[in-house]
DNA sequence: TACTAGTTATAAG
DNA sequence: TCTTATAAATAGT
């Protein structure tokens, strides 16, 4: 404004940029220091320079009272703390829903354990029983297949060993029919496959 | 600023305050702006009118980050916003840690239900196998110790009966000796408790 | 920080 | 809103 006009664009030298920022600071909140008397109005000016130092006016004892009013007016961050807020309750419900699982969840756990009986009903006990019973029978049930897989696959495997077995047999009796004219030896037919198959007692 | 110096003071003039106001918060707008282009610095304005009209700066794109850094840097709200976006992270954490906890409790349960036994090696089956043998053993134990109990109290129930039957006994046969002088009537001594006793399957 | 020339903002019409 | 005389702000020194 004065000795020349000036670009609208940042100015680069570090000093005069200083020199210019510091007059122009005060310059702005002058102006707005007039507005707020003149046009009585509520008025807030926040800078930072670009080294980070605050400057700031309100026309208000506090500035904060000022973008208070600003957030009610814009209403964001009103609603962004409301709902918030509003989060928080939410989250604590969950987790109070979920210590009443986890609660009910270690007593059924307990009482399925055995542990914590003098304060059932005989009804109670009556039906934890039967409840353990039938799990027990899954259980026994399970094992039992699981023992029955077993044995099969080991049937199967035995049942596999015994063709190789004849394979073999079949092959080298070949070769020693070849073989009878060099020489007379025997050869054992016999072997044994290794595998035992045993019930379990469950 | 021209035809005449402007005296620092509320226009009273409804008219001229406006026409005042309209000149000077554009022309303080545009300072703000020249300010933080030039200084390269972070600059909001926030301006209400006398009737609530609101007129706004930001250098940012967001008037928010800069009242928030004005937040932080004066250390009030702020503080409050961030440890509620902590005490949220914290929440969100101890949820997680209660879904895990049931999640495995759930397991537990259905394997001592006696359910999704599929994915259970053979040891886990024998181990949870034993657990319930245990647990029914627990439980039987319970059954036959409340049905002791009970048997003990039916038994006091019938002694105290029997003694008090013994008792009206005596008392009816004194009277009836005193009275057999002057009738010779019989009574029945022969009084049932109605009491019987019978010990569970359990 | 102070000066001042030339610029910008704005009060009044 | 536009004009204009003048006050105020300020860039360069």
């Amino acid at each position: 404004m004065a000795r020349g006009k000036v670009q609208m664009r940042r100015i680069e030298n570090t000093t005069s940029q200083q020199v210019t920022f510091s007059k122009r600071w005060t310059g702005l909140l002058k102006k707005a220091y007039e507005l707020s008397v003149l046009g009585n109005a509520e008025v807030a000016v926040i800078i930072f320079s670009q080294k980070g130092r605050l400057h700031e006016f309100s026309s208000n004892s506090e500035i904060r009272k000022t973008i208070d009013r600003y957030r009610r007016s814009t209403n964001d961050a009103a609603t962004y703390q409301a709902s918030m807020e509003q989060y928080i309750l939410r989250l604590k419900q969950e987790t109070t829903d979920m210590e009443r699982k986890i609660e009910l969840l270690e007593v059924s756990l307990r009482k399925l354990s055995g542990q914590c009986l003098g304060s059932c009903s005989m009804d109670d006990i009556q039906q934890m029983g039967d409840q353990l019973e039938r799990s027990l029978g899954s259980i026994r049930e399970r094992k039992a297949q699981l023992f029955n897989d077993q044995i099969q696959q080991l049937q199967a495997k035995e049942r596999s060993l015994k063709e190789e077995k004849a394979k073999l047999l079949a092959k080298s009796t070949a070769h020693l029919t070849a073989a009878a004219i060099h020489s007379r030896s025997s050869w054992s037919t016999d072997v044994e496959t290794g595998l035992f198959v045993r019930l379990p007692e469950c």
